[in-house]
DNA sequence: CTGTTAGCGCATTCAT
DNA sequence: ATGAATGCGCTAACAG
């Protein structure tokens, strides 16, 4: 490509060149109607002699459509969100789309400038990616293009959502430490934290209660322990349980990052993993293979989840009911838990 | 922002209910010339009480500028260039410029498409992170368009280049073993990589003999080994190393990756860190903190690259000459490394 | 099947 | 200072 040449070149000098009219050119190449073999031929040597570029502005402005969808994440830079973002790039490269991104930061008022400035571009898709944008809201966008949320469970836009089963993570991450042979099995869960948020852990918690219940077992409050999701809440959540005596043999985070926290608590408290205690989290966060040891966790299956958005959201753009299916996790086993 | 209303309001409904032309009403939302106060008054209620949004693609093709900035990552994910990411967003939002990425993916022909494709988009500026284009082609491309190289060094382009001071960065690191009363410094560089990274890993391996060469230390090879920045690189290096029987006190990798691997071998032998042997990385990945010991490492200025990519790009805009400033590196001190 | 004719919504002349 | 006219490059409706 000569980045010189092509700059001005215009849909009527292909039409002159092949001895067309401009129409003809566009409908070979939009495909949009039928036109004679000779000349197709004729329109493409043109374009391709030429070096020809169709202006994408007068394109979007005379068709209506803008190519492309836009992207509301939330902190570029967490690994399940970035995982996400991945899954919609690879998935758009293989259609006429492009992405258009804008970073929320999980800040509402950040979000709803996003918001306003895609749609100012006039994006004919939009996914947005957890944030904090209230139901109502996006209803209101999903009534003016096409929308699909990802990561998280919006229960007044059922046709639009795309999410994780957190309840069979957590279930089977439970049972899997039931399965080596613990009884007494602690759960880091979280409060005061987003809305958001909130109904992921409150469905893990919801998985590990279950996956007792499930053999008989009853649910001990005493190895309830809640932390805001954040390392440090994880330090506190151990030691605020070793207080109150009730002995554990293994410990199961709602995420990551508080696993990391107990792991830190109990290495101060000269607790060995998995030795005395098996260790499982949640997210399969970028440093969980590298804790020591190495952290067994649940991941979600953040690039599947990107590249069905995309495939929803092209769905839509054609009039169809889109596939909208439910993720299941996976459990990464590692190191950290060991046969009681 | 009523979703519904605004969508066909144009700039001649905006002349019509301030009783004025289109022509006065594109002036005075552009600035472009003196308007009677009074109108000005009445045009902008006109816009605010029909909720106009200009339409990006009319004002595109009738102006030529897209109002847009490409930026060419490669692999979202990755600490250090998504970090450069998110500085290039936040300085953006200053400004009425509006990013599209492209993953390049660390690969030639995919990068190439992108570039193919912003250009097509007609971005007004561009930022490449990194990536496999040939300086010949950047060149090339910097004639046409505003052009911002981050986290590279390319000698052709002196003017449109934005580097961090690897050099210095390992320069530091390394003494700082050797203030901590290290003599038997291993390093391990790498070699049989990508041509973008060859240049970093060069340049921390000449600051870390430059260190020893400045107090008179002879740069011993048996304390140099060889990885490809993978972890497992990391592992094999200490392998080899132990093999050869030369006693050490201390290593820097020149990336984290390698670090990891090396601490893993050392733990397999048995060697304690940092009891037995200190460990200094580079990069500041994600994981370093959470390494046991917590790594000390050196941090890239990540946000900072980004941030004067975007302010370098703006100046190119005007026409300015671009500030280029060069960047620091910071030595992260962890527990990874103890007095000898 | 194909050329002609009108716009798409805005910026920018050119007159006044 | 301001309105009218023109054009940006392309698509689509309309004839033929």
């Amino acid at each position: 490509m000569n980045l010189e040449v092509n700059e001005k070149v215009t849909i009527t000098d292909i039409a002159d060149k092949a001895n067309v009219s401009a129409s003809t050119v566009s409908r070979v190449l939009r495909g949009s109607a039928k036109v004679a073999e000779a000349k197709q031929q004729a329109v493409m040597r043109a374009v391709e002699e030429l070096q020809y570029r169709p202006n994408i502005f007068a394109k979007s402005l005379a068709s209506g459509q803008s190519m492309t969808i836009g992207v509301i994440t939330q902190n570029f830079g967490s690994p399940f969100y970035d995982g996400i973002l991945q899954g919609i790039l690879l998935a758009l490269e293989k259609t006429e789309y492009w992405p258009l991104f804008a970073d929320g930061r999980w800040q509402p008022d950040v979000e709803e400038r996003a918001l306003y400035q895609l749609l100012d571009r006039r994006v004919d898709g939009l996914i947005v990616i957890g944030g904090q944008l209230s139901e109502e809201r996006l209803q209101e966008v999903a009534r003016y293009v096409p929308l699909i949320v990802a990561a998280r469970n919006t229960p007044l836009l059922p046709n639009n959502c795309l999410y994780v089963k957190n309840f069979e993570g957590a279930y089977n991450a439970t049972r899997y430490l039931m399965d080596m042979g613990h009884r007494d099995i602690v759960h880091i869960t979280a409060s005061h934290i987003n809305p958001v948020a909130i109904d992921d852990v409150h469905q893990r918690r919801r998985g590990y209660e279950q996956a007792l219940m499930d053999v008989g077992w009853e649910v001990d409050p005493r190895l309830i322990v809640e932390g805001n999701l954040q390392q440090q809440s994880g330090v506190l959540a151990i030691e605020m349980l070793l207080g109150r005596g009730r002995p554990f043999s293994a410990i199961f985070a709602a995420n990551d990052q508080m696993a990391f926290g107990a792991r830190l608590a109990l290495y101060r408290r000269g607790i060995r993993v998995p030795e005395d205690v098996s260790l499982v989290g949640f997210d399969d966060e970028t440093f969980a293979p590298y804790m020591v040891p190495p952290l067994t966790t649940v991941r979600q299956p953040d690039m599947e989840i990107g590249q069905a958005a995309v495939t929803a959201i092209m769905q839509m753009l054609e009039k169809k009911t889109p596939d909208l299916p439910l993720f299941e996790t996976e459990l990464i086993v590692r190191e950290s838990v060991t046969r009681h």
